[in-house]
DNA sequence: ATGATGATTTAACAAGTATCGAACTGTTAT
DNA sequence: ATAACAGTTCGATACTTGTTAAATCATCAT
Protein backbone atom coordinates (compact mmCIF):
# COMPACT_ATOMS: atom_id res chain seq x y z
CA UNK A 1 0.00 0.00 0.00
CA UNK A 2 2.29 2.75 -1.02
CA UNK A 3 2.03 6.19 -0.95
CA UNK A 4 2.72 7.75 -4.36
CA UNK A 5 3.44 11.52 -3.03
CA UNK A 6 5.77 9.40 -0.75
CA UNK A 7 7.54 8.31 -3.56
CA UNK A 8 7.39 11.53 -6.13
CA UNK A 9 9.50 13.09 -2.70
CA UNK A 10 11.80 10.36 -2.41
CA UNK A 11 12.45 10.76 -6.27
CA UNK A 12 12.81 14.66 -5.76
CA UNK A 13 15.36 13.84 -2.66
CA UNK A 14 17.13 11.35 -4.96
CA UNK A 15 17.67 13.39 -8.14
CA UNK A 16 20.34 15.72 -7.31
CA UNK A 17 23.32 14.44 -8.09
CA UNK A 18 24.87 15.29 -4.52
CA UNK A 19 22.43 14.25 -2.18
CA UNK A 20 22.06 10.74 -4.42
CA UNK A 21 26.20 10.63 -3.77
CA UNK A 22 24.95 11.10 0.14
CA UNK A 23 22.72 8.48 -0.08
CA UNK A 24 24.97 5.97 -1.92
CA UNK A 25 27.28 6.47 0.74
CA UNK A 26 24.77 5.37 4.16
CA UNK A 27 23.94 2.85 1.65
CA UNK A 28 27.28 1.85 1.30
CA UNK A 29 28.50 1.69 5.15
CA UNK A 30 24.95 0.42 6.13
CA UNK A 31 25.92 -2.92 8.33
CA UNK A 32 29.14 -2.48 8.67
CA UNK A 33 29.77 -1.36 12.73
CA UNK A 34 33.23 -0.84 11.41
CA UNK A 35 35.20 1.39 13.66
CA UNK A 36 38.09 1.72 11.40
CA UNK A 37 40.20 3.79 8.94
CA UNK A 38 37.92 4.73 6.59
CA UNK A 39 35.02 7.56 6.44
CA UNK A 40 31.87 7.09 8.13
CA UNK A 41 28.32 8.96 8.04
CA UNK A 42 29.07 12.26 9.25
CA UNK A 43 28.12 15.55 7.81
CA UNK A 44 32.09 16.28 7.62
CA UNK A 45 32.57 12.75 6.42
CA UNK A 46 30.22 13.59 2.81
CA UNK A 47 31.77 16.98 2.70
CA UNK A 48 35.31 15.62 2.51
CA UNK A 49 34.06 13.63 -0.50
CA UNK A 50 31.88 16.27 -2.34
CA UNK A 51 33.15 19.74 -3.35
CA UNK A 52 30.45 21.58 -1.34
CA UNK A 53 30.06 23.73 1.68
CA UNK A 54 29.16 22.81 5.42
CA UNK A 55 25.77 24.45 4.70
CA UNK A 56 25.14 22.28 2.05
CA UNK A 57 25.36 19.12 2.86
CA UNK A 58 23.44 20.15 6.24
CA UNK A 59 20.59 21.01 3.77
CA UNK A 60 20.87 17.82 1.72
CA UNK A 61 20.72 16.05 4.57
CA UNK A 62 17.78 17.44 5.98
CA UNK A 63 15.99 16.61 2.36
CA UNK A 64 16.87 12.77 2.71
CA UNK A 65 15.58 13.10 6.26
CA UNK A 66 12.68 14.50 5.04
CA UNK A 67 12.08 12.61 2.31
CA UNK A 68 12.19 9.23 4.71
CA UNK A 69 15.25 7.89 2.83
CA UNK A 70 17.36 8.31 5.93
CA UNK A 71 17.69 8.68 9.85
CA UNK A 72 19.92 10.80 12.15
CA UNK A 73 21.33 10.47 14.89
CA UNK A 74 23.47 13.42 17.24
CA UNK A 75 26.29 11.85 19.49
CA UNK A 76 27.87 15.50 21.26
CA UNK A 77 29.61 16.92 18.60
CA UNK A 78 28.79 14.35 15.51
CA UNK A 79 25.92 13.50 13.82
CA UNK A 80 25.71 9.93 12.24
CA UNK A 81 23.60 9.11 9.34
CA UNK A 82 21.63 5.52 8.72
CA UNK A 83 19.41 4.30 5.76
CA UNK A 84 15.88 3.72 6.44
CA UNK A 85 15.57 0.08 4.94
CA UNK A 86 11.48 0.24 5.01
CA UNK A 87 12.03 3.44 2.45
CA UNK A 88 13.91 1.39 0.86
CA UNK A 89 11.66 -1.73 0.22
CA UNK A 90 8.76 0.44 -0.54
CA UNK A 91 10.97 1.30 -3.49
CA UNK A 92 12.54 -1.44 -4.55
CA UNK A 93 8.40 -2.67 -4.63
CA UNK A 94 7.91 0.34 -6.70
CA UNK A 95 9.53 -1.01 -9.87
CA UNK A 96 9.07 -4.80 -8.96
CA UNK A 97 8.12 -5.99 -12.63
CA UNK A 98 5.23 -7.97 -10.91
CA UNK A 99 3.39 -4.77 -10.12
CA UNK A 100 0.92 -3.86 -13.02
CA UNK A 101 -1.59 -1.50 -11.89
CA UNK A 102 -1.72 1.86 -9.92
CA UNK A 103 -4.41 0.43 -8.21
CA UNK A 104 -1.62 -1.64 -6.81
CA UNK A 105 0.89 1.34 -5.53
CA UNK A 106 -2.13 3.60 -3.60
CA UNK A 107 -5.63 3.64 -2.98
CA UNK A 108 -6.05 7.39 -3.02
CA UNK A 109 -3.25 8.20 -5.76
CA UNK A 110 -1.62 11.39 -5.90
CA UNK A 111 -4.37 13.56 -4.65
CA UNK A 112 -3.35 16.79 -2.30
CA UNK B 1 27.00 -1.83 -14.72
CA UNK B 2 24.25 0.40 -13.28
CA UNK B 3 25.22 4.14 -14.82
CA UNK B 4 25.10 6.75 -11.48
CA UNK B 5 24.18 9.72 -13.24
CA UNK B 6 21.34 7.91 -15.60
CA UNK B 7 19.79 6.91 -12.53
CA UNK B 8 19.59 9.93 -11.02
CA UNK B 9 18.22 11.73 -14.29
CA UNK B 10 15.23 8.61 -13.84
CA UNK B 11 14.14 10.01 -10.46
CA UNK B 12 14.87 13.80 -11.68
CA UNK B 13 11.84 12.45 -14.25
CA UNK B 14 9.90 11.01 -11.92
CA UNK B 15 9.93 13.84 -9.22
CA UNK B 16 7.46 15.82 -10.86
CA UNK B 17 4.01 14.39 -9.64
CA UNK B 18 2.66 15.24 -13.41
CA UNK B 19 5.30 13.38 -15.03
CA UNK B 20 4.96 10.81 -12.28
CA UNK B 21 1.56 10.04 -13.10
CA UNK B 22 2.11 9.66 -16.50
CA UNK B 23 4.69 7.37 -16.36
CA UNK B 24 2.16 5.17 -14.09
CA UNK B 25 -0.52 5.63 -16.35
CA UNK B 26 2.19 4.08 -19.16
CA UNK B 27 3.12 1.44 -16.66
CA UNK B 28 -0.87 0.54 -15.87
CA UNK B 29 -1.27 -0.13 -19.52
CA UNK B 30 1.48 -1.48 -20.86
CA UNK B 31 0.99 -5.40 -22.34
CA UNK B 32 -2.40 -5.07 -22.38
CA UNK B 33 -3.30 -4.87 -25.93
CA UNK B 34 -6.51 -4.05 -25.45
CA UNK B 35 -8.52 -1.85 -28.35
CA UNK B 36 -11.20 -1.12 -25.24
CA UNK B 37 -12.85 1.69 -24.03
CA UNK B 38 -10.46 2.81 -21.07
CA UNK B 39 -7.62 5.15 -22.21
CA UNK B 40 -5.01 4.60 -24.21
CA UNK B 41 -1.04 6.13 -24.27
CA UNK B 42 -1.57 9.57 -26.02
CA UNK B 43 -0.94 12.86 -24.80
CA UNK B 44 -4.44 13.50 -24.97
CA UNK B 45 -5.25 10.84 -22.76
CA UNK B 46 -2.83 11.70 -20.09
CA UNK B 47 -4.16 15.43 -20.63
CA UNK B 48 -7.75 14.47 -19.98
CA UNK B 49 -6.30 13.09 -16.43
CA UNK B 50 -4.26 15.92 -15.16
CA UNK B 51 -5.14 19.87 -15.59
CA UNK B 52 -2.66 21.03 -17.45
CA UNK B 53 -1.66 21.86 -21.03
CA UNK B 54 -1.07 19.76 -23.96
CA UNK B 55 2.24 21.74 -23.94
CA UNK B 56 2.77 20.82 -20.76
CA UNK B 57 2.33 17.08 -21.36
CA UNK B 58 4.06 17.40 -24.43
CA UNK B 59 7.12 18.47 -22.15
CA UNK B 60 6.74 16.17 -19.38
CA UNK B 61 6.79 13.20 -22.36
CA UNK B 62 9.73 14.60 -23.98
CA UNK B 63 11.24 14.51 -20.58
CA UNK B 64 10.63 10.70 -20.02
CA UNK B 65 11.98 10.09 -23.10
CA UNK B 66 15.28 12.18 -22.57
CA UNK B 67 15.57 10.18 -19.00
CA UNK B 68 14.72 6.56 -21.00
CA UNK B 69 12.46 6.10 -18.79
CA UNK B 70 9.45 5.46 -21.89
CA UNK B 71 9.52 5.51 -25.53
CA UNK B 72 7.48 6.79 -28.10
CA UNK B 73 5.74 6.22 -31.74
CA UNK B 74 3.97 8.46 -33.90
CA UNK B 75 0.89 7.31 -35.58
CA UNK B 76 -0.41 9.40 -37.93
CA UNK B 77 -1.91 12.36 -35.70
CA UNK B 78 -1.62 10.17 -32.65
CA UNK B 79 1.48 9.47 -30.50
CA UNK B 80 1.46 6.02 -28.46
CA UNK B 81 4.11 6.17 -25.66
CA UNK B 82 5.46 3.05 -24.33
CA UNK B 83 7.24 1.80 -21.34
CA UNK B 84 11.26 1.36 -21.45
CA UNK B 85 11.51 -2.34 -19.35
CA UNK B 86 14.91 -2.42 -19.16
CA UNK B 87 15.23 1.42 -17.44
CA UNK B 88 12.64 0.34 -15.20
CA UNK B 89 14.92 -3.25 -14.24
CA UNK B 90 17.73 -1.12 -13.70
CA UNK B 91 16.06 0.71 -11.55
CA UNK B 92 14.47 -2.20 -9.63
CA UNK B 93 17.65 -2.87 -9.16
CA UNK B 94 19.21 0.13 -7.50
CA UNK B 95 16.80 -0.65 -4.85
CA UNK B 96 17.68 -4.08 -4.35
CA UNK B 97 18.47 -5.20 -0.96
CA UNK B 98 21.69 -7.07 -1.90
CA UNK B 99 23.00 -3.96 -3.68
CA UNK B 100 25.77 -3.24 -0.72
CA UNK B 101 28.17 -1.21 -2.42
CA UNK B 102 28.76 1.41 -4.64
CA UNK B 103 31.03 -0.31 -7.04
CA UNK B 104 28.44 -2.94 -7.85
CA UNK B 105 26.28 0.45 -9.11
CA UNK B 106 28.93 1.71 -11.73
CA UNK B 107 32.67 1.78 -12.37
CA UNK B 108 32.81 5.93 -12.71
CA UNK B 109 29.91 7.05 -9.97
CA UNK B 110 29.16 10.46 -10.49
CA UNK B 111 32.47 12.28 -12.42
CA UNK B 112 30.84 14.49 -14.90
C1' DA C 1 -7.97 22.89 -50.99
C1' DT C 2 -10.16 23.65 -46.41
C1' DG C 3 -11.03 22.84 -41.91
C1' DA C 4 -10.49 20.36 -37.82
C1' DT C 5 -7.76 18.02 -34.66
C1' DG C 6 -3.41 16.09 -32.18
C1' DA C 7 0.94 17.47 -31.06
C1' DT C 8 5.12 20.69 -30.87
C1' DT C 9 7.61 24.98 -30.44
C1' DT C 10 8.46 29.45 -28.57
C1' DA C 11 8.62 33.18 -25.36
C1' DA C 12 7.51 34.59 -20.94
C1' DC C 13 7.02 34.35 -16.00
C1' DA C 14 6.41 32.75 -11.22
C1' DA C 15 8.10 29.58 -8.09
C1' DG C 16 11.52 26.56 -6.48
C1' DT C 17 16.46 24.98 -5.77
C1' DA C 18 21.58 24.64 -5.07
C1' DT C 19 24.95 27.04 -3.47
C1' DC C 20 27.69 30.36 -0.80
C1' DG C 21 29.58 33.37 3.08
C1' DA C 22 28.67 35.04 7.51
C1' DA C 23 26.84 34.61 11.77
C1' DC C 24 25.26 31.45 15.22
C1' DT C 25 24.59 27.15 18.60
C1' DG C 26 26.23 23.54 21.05
C1' DT C 27 29.83 20.34 22.63
C1' DT C 28 34.39 18.86 23.80
C1' DA C 29 39.04 19.85 25.34
C1' DT C 30 42.30 22.67 27.49
C1' DA D 1 36.33 30.28 30.84
C1' DT D 2 38.13 30.00 26.52
C1' DA D 3 39.29 27.98 22.24
C1' DA D 4 38.41 24.78 18.73
C1' DC D 5 35.42 22.14 16.27
C1' DA D 6 30.84 19.97 14.19
C1' DG D 7 26.82 21.35 12.60
C1' DT D 8 22.86 24.74 11.74
C1' DT D 9 20.46 28.98 10.35
C1' DC D 10 20.05 33.09 7.64
C1' DG D 11 20.28 36.09 3.57
C1' DA D 12 21.46 36.59 -0.93
C1' DT D 13 22.13 35.06 -5.65
C1' DA D 14 22.29 32.49 -9.89
C1' DC D 15 19.98 28.83 -12.02
C1' DT D 16 16.37 25.55 -13.07
C1' DT D 17 11.65 24.16 -13.67
C1' DG D 18 6.46 23.89 -14.36
C1' DT D 19 3.24 26.20 -16.46
C1' DT D 20 0.70 29.15 -19.80
C1' DA D 21 -0.92 31.46 -24.15
C1' DA D 22 0.02 32.06 -28.88
C1' DA D 23 1.74 30.50 -32.94
C1' DT D 24 3.10 26.64 -35.78
C1' DC D 25 3.34 21.89 -37.82
C1' DA D 26 1.33 17.64 -39.39
C1' DT D 27 -2.25 14.59 -40.52
C1' DC D 28 -6.80 13.16 -41.48
C1' DA D 29 -11.60 13.88 -43.41
C1' DT D 30 -14.51 16.37 -46.33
Amino acid sequence: MTDLRKVAGAFKALSNPNRLQIYLEILNRRSKQVESSDSGCSLSDFMAHLNIGAPTVSHHIKELVNADLITVERHGKFMTCFLNESMRDQLHVFFDSELNTLSDLSPQGLTT
